[in-house]
DNA sequence: CAAAATTTTTGACATAAATCAACAAGAATT
DNA sequence: AATTCTTGTTGATTTATGTCAAAAATTTTG
């Protein structure tokens, strides 16, 4: 069996399945790679897969009237996308791209809602896989629309210290929802605070609970 | 049986209870009455009731660094508020605050999840709930986050043109997260640009393909 | 290692919306 | 009807962040 499949038999929503139901998920399913950049679907376009991500990171965004990318979010694997538009029948709310290359089980919605979903194992993993979601979308929200640019970037350095340095400042700019300018003067504004130390190729808490105090 | 048991009883996630599961329910929960202004629970806070809103309109919101009110939903009988928090055993992510008197039924979450969570038809339940929950904070995401204040003011007046005579002005800016200077600079401007008309008490859509050009 | 390309920082300026204060208009109360 | 209270409007100012352009720093390439 492939690592793909393998994957795919200890996520969550699968786990219980026994191995007829597993071989019937294959039929109804396949597994496509990407490329980094490929957009999987559109804003506003419609649901008809599944997609559970097994490899690569994506992004999900919408784009506003002057096209400024607005990230909401990034899915690592393994995770389910778009259940909710599915089960909704809706239009995807938002659009997804791929951030590197990546590998996806992408199911036909139809069959699996027909065959899957009345299993209670199943439906309890859609209820959990939902209440993922609300929470980062409660997230979003707590970040993007209580917290100013300063409370964001004070959040993120506490929250993803180490990845800074692996990360292009426009990179965590974009994932902030700011401008790179913005981003440099807050960092600024915070080593001038003394509140962190801006070092080559790193960044460096120097008071934590002071920057705490920007977003709690 | 009380007109309130009643209204429960039609409600799509208890429909299918008989009689003795609908017995057990009353046990496990007690219907509350509030008057308006009274918070049902503050951000932050731990779940351990689901509530069922039977009467009056919930009001849910967070509050910034600043203490102003950032008002994410509000909610109108019947509907299920707070699954996601007691699924999830998480703090209430916003608080709610009744805006007129109400009343709600109050669920001991524990013994619900015992003894109900499992049936088929409530777990399904509980997913469409979720799922509309996830709607509306995509709503609230695309509308705060991704428009501007004029194109907020413009999806408002399309969507709810009547029900903008019974309002307060200040209530409707207080809804679009804007403060009500900016909402009545932008209807003058709006008039100005002949697409409304404002009259005493009622503002007339005269270009509704106009308004629409501003969040579409 | 030097040159070129990319990314980050800085400065000057623009913009949307909030804030503060005064005033006007309606509604409620005497 | 006159007075008071509440709500809405207007103008001036402030604030946070975006935009654009140039300079500085860093990384990549030859």
């Amino acid at each position: 069996m492939s690592e793909a499949m393998d994957k795919l038999r200890n996520f969550y929503l699968f786990r219980h399945l026994n191995d007829k139901q597993f071989e019937r998920l294959s039929e109804i399913s396949n597994i496509v790679e990407y490329q980094k950049g490929t957009i999987v679907f559109f804003e506003g376009e419609e649901a008809k897969n599944l997609f559970v991500l097994l490899d690569g990171i994506l992004q999900v965004y919408k784009t506003d009237q002057k096209g400024n990318k607005i990230i909401l979010h990034h899915f690592f694997p393994v995770d389910v996308i778009a259940e909710l538009v599915n089960i909704e029948h809706m239009r995807y709310p938002a659009s997804a791209e791929f951030e590197s290359d990546g590998k996806a089980l992408v199911i036909d919605y139809e069959a699996f809602e027909r065959e899957f979903l009345k299993d209670p194992e199943v439906a309890f993993g859609f209820i959990k896989s939902l209440s993922k979601k609300i929470k980062y979308l409660e997230n979003v929200i707590a970040t993007n629309m209580v917290m100013n640019s300063t409370a964001r970037v004070a959040k993120f350095i506490c929250e993803h210290g180490h990845e800074i340095s692996s990360l292009k400042k426009s990179m965590i700019a974009a994932d902030l929802n700011m401008t790179p300018e913005t981003l440099s003067r807050i960092l600024k504004k915070l080593s001038t605070l003394g509140l962190i130390r801006k070092e080559k190729d790193e960044i460096v808490v120097l008071d934590k609970e002071g920057l705490e105090t920007f977003y709690l």
